[in-house]
RNA sequence: GCCGGCAUAGCUCAGUGGUAGAGCAGCGGUUUUGUAAACCGUUGGUCGGGAGUUCAAAUCUCUCUGCCGGCACCA
């Protein structure tokens, strides 16, 4: 006789055990249809799941978060159930849901095309219409292991035998097709109205590159339709803001074959460029960092010294010279600076030493990683390499977190995530001095209040680090900063300094980057603003023209104005209509345009439109000028359509 | 690096074995223009590189390179 408890309060007694259908029924018959799954004292369970004791139930529907797992799970089971009636070969793995959808992993003998996948959606659509039951039965694991054997189902057997012996196994069947699965799952397969295959992928078996290639289907499951036509709007969005696409259309860089991971800055990309190191040096000059510049090519036995040579050495571009010395070309900066550290004789009186360079380094990257600016294997640095004393640990990593947070602001990334990185199994450095190292590194997060996730086993292999992760406006996540702490590397380059009782130290390094790449945190502003850069960044922040050539002297006189208060002028004296030149520079993402008419020259005034259009009105070069550079000094955060 | 796809004019893209095309851009001209595309004319490509099949290859095959989507790796 259980008594239910749905989530308003409100309790029903039942004269027997009842299915969570059942209890959804009692509800509403709009309930019941819309039941997918419930959840019975917090656990979540199928429909068909029989309560017989009191309970508080809810009814999980397509508008629960937890109602999109089920369709989304439910679509990937509907998936391999297609595969395995148009493929009887192939084997089953594993199909999780993901974000925006799912995946099913295949092993077949030869790949799956595009025609079959148009061919599986098909199905999957027949499938679902037909509205098969959805059942679920529990056994032992062994007989589990032997059913799926005998299907010729050895992935999934390998996958259930890994289970502890006791724990009974679930299994989900519809129509001739059953799967191994925790659930819980949709009641049929009618509830899957809307969903698509996306794409195909390869994928290694358990994740893991030494074993074989599966092939991955993805797809995308919703409630209806309307919401699966505005995902896939959503991806075409994005797809505008691509920022190898942006690069091009204004012109920004480009990269050609001859020189795969490497980036070609074009006059106006390189403006930006050179706004960002500007930026930056500015803010470092502020916070106590000199600048230093180290050179690019090095002897190997310095990068053996560092431990680059046994650790990252396959990444690493080598040359050998006419007088066959073999240089290796630099992946990182810390060695470069730890020589210029060690020139003359620190004290601890002269610590912290802070030391900053913008420079490029050269990574080998593996080819299939390659991706427009966002992974390079030629790229700048924003690096900094602090030397302290152990006690100077602490109040340094608390300034370089708040001097990242701090600047990311300026940039409109307000959502940042912090991870925390210990030590990878491929390290230099005695475990006690790692335990050393981390503890410093945690307790430095706590003096700064801040809170991190562990990443277990990313660390550097000279140091544990903290990640910072910037949230882009369409939600993707791209982790940039990092501070570290290194108790290796200065004495492996033979670093130190003289203490209070003139003794030799072995300094602590931190390791610390803003922007990581200045290539990739380039793309990421690209891709964030979506080509619109604020006009502190923006590489021509205004373009005069006039309406007939009759103004094209006070045209001149404007621009030659604005250039010698420092902004970023263009002029267009072209001959075009004004429709025509407003269009152009506004695909070009061109902050503000300043048009001249007759009426303007006579009154030594200028028109000024916004890129999205708005009108500002007319006003002296002047008084535009005075609001530009309160704009550009705001970082964008006041601007003139404010 | 691995799996799959793709590579045609500066850009976006047609062209599936029989003389390489369109729109935009560029160039020349006309037009002197008031806030997202005036009009006319016109240049431009060893169809990514190499090899092969064929009377004939942008098109079929092999191979290399690069790019794209994933995987693995990672800033």
């Amino acid at each position: 006789m259980p008594v239910i408890t749905l989530p308003d309060g409100s309790q029903r007694s039942y004269e027997r055990a009842v299915s969570v259908a059942e209890v959804a029924a009692t509800i509403g018959s709009g309930l019941a249809r819309a039941a997918l799954a419930g959840r019975v004292d917090g656990k979540l369970v199928d429909t068909s799941f029989v309560v017989e004791r009191d309970a508080a139930v809810s009814i999980v529907t397509d508008r629960d978060p937890e109602g999109l797992e089920v369709i989304r799970h439910s679509t990937a089971h509907l998936l391999a159930q297609a595969v395995k009636q148009l493929f009887p070969e192939a084997q089953v793995t594993i199909g999780p849901t993901i974000e925006d959808g799912f995946y099913y992993d295949f092993a077949y003998q030869r790949a799956f095309t595009p025609e079959d996948l148009a061919a599986i959606e098909v199905r999957m659509k027949e499938l679902a219409k037909a509205d098969e039951k959805v059942s679920r039965r529990v056994m032992a694991r062994d007989d589990a292991v032997r059913l799926f054997r005998d299907m010729g189902e050895n992935y999934k057997a390998e996958i259930i035998q890994a289970i502890p012996a006791g724990e009974p196994i679930s299994l989900y069947g519809q129509g001739d097709w059953v799967d191994l699965c925790r659930g819980p799952h949709v009641p049929s397969t009618g509830k899957l109205k809307a969903f698509k295959l996306m794409k195909l992928a390869g994928a290694y078996w358990r994740g893991d590159s030494r074993n074989e290639m599966l092939q991955r289907i993805y797809g995308t499951a919703w409630p209806d339709q309307k919401q699966l036509d505005a995902y896939l709007h959503r991806l075409e969005e994005a797809e505008k803001r691509d920022h190898r696409k942006i690069g091009r259309e204004l012109d920004l860089f480009h990269m050609q074959e001859e020189a795969p991971g490497a980036v070609f800055w074009h006059p106006k990309g390189w403006q930006v460029f050179q706004t960002l190191i500007q930026y930056m040096r500015d803010k470092q000059t502020a916070a106590g960092f000199q600048e230093v510049n180290g050179p690019e090519l090095m002897d190997r036995s310095l990068w053996e010294a560092s431990g680059h040579w046994a650790t990252f050495g396959e990444n690493m571009y080598t040359t050998r010279t006419p007088d066959d010395r073999v240089y290796a070309i630099k992946p990182m900066n810390c060695p470069g600076h730890v020589q210029i550290f060690k020139q003359g004789i620190k004290s601890y009186h002269q610590l912290p030493v802070r030391y900053a360079e913008f420079g490029k380094v050269h990574r080998y990257e593996p080819s299939g990683a390659l991706h427009g600016l966002m992974r390079v294997r030629a790229f700048t640095q924003d690096d900094a390499h602090i030397f302290v004393t152990e006690e100077q640990i602490t109040s340094e990593a608390v300034a370089s977190t708040r001097l990242i947070l701090d600047i990311y602001k300026d940039f409109g990334f307000e959502d940042v995530g912090i991870k925390f990185s210990d030590r990878p199994t491929k390290r230099v450095g005695a475990d006690e001095v790692w335990d050393k190292a981390e503890r410093a590194l945690r307790d430095a997060s706590g003096a700064a209040g801040i809170e991190y996730s562990l990443n277990r086993g990313e660390g550097a292999f000279y140091g544990p680090k903290l990640e910072f992760v910037l949230r882009d406006a369409i939600g993707r996540d791209w982790q940039c900063g990092t501070l570290q702490v290194d108790l290796n590397m200065p004495g492996r380059l033979g670093a130190h300094y003289i203490d209070d009782h003139s003794a030799r130290r072995t300094p602590v390094m931190l390791h610390r980057a803003i922007f990581g790449s200045l290539e990739r945190f380039y793309g990421i502003l690209l891709e964030h603003h979506a080509g619109r850069l604020p006009a502190w960044l923006a590489p021509v922040q205004v373009v005069v023209m006039g309406i007939t050539d009759r103004q094209h002297p006070y045209v001149l006189e404007t621009a030659d104005f604005l250039k010698n208060q420092g902004v970023l002028v263009q002029i267009d004296l072209r001959n075009e209509k004004v429709g025509f030149k407003i269009r152009d520079h506004t695909l070009q993402r061109v902050p503000y345009l300043l048009v001249a008419g007759d009426k303007e020259v006579a009154a030594n005034l200028i028109s000024v439109r916004s890129r999205s259009g708005k009108d500002l009105g007319a006003m002296t070069p002047q008084t535009f000028t005075e609001r530009l550079r309160a704009e550009i000094e705001s970082h964008g955060r006041r601007t003139l359509e404010d």
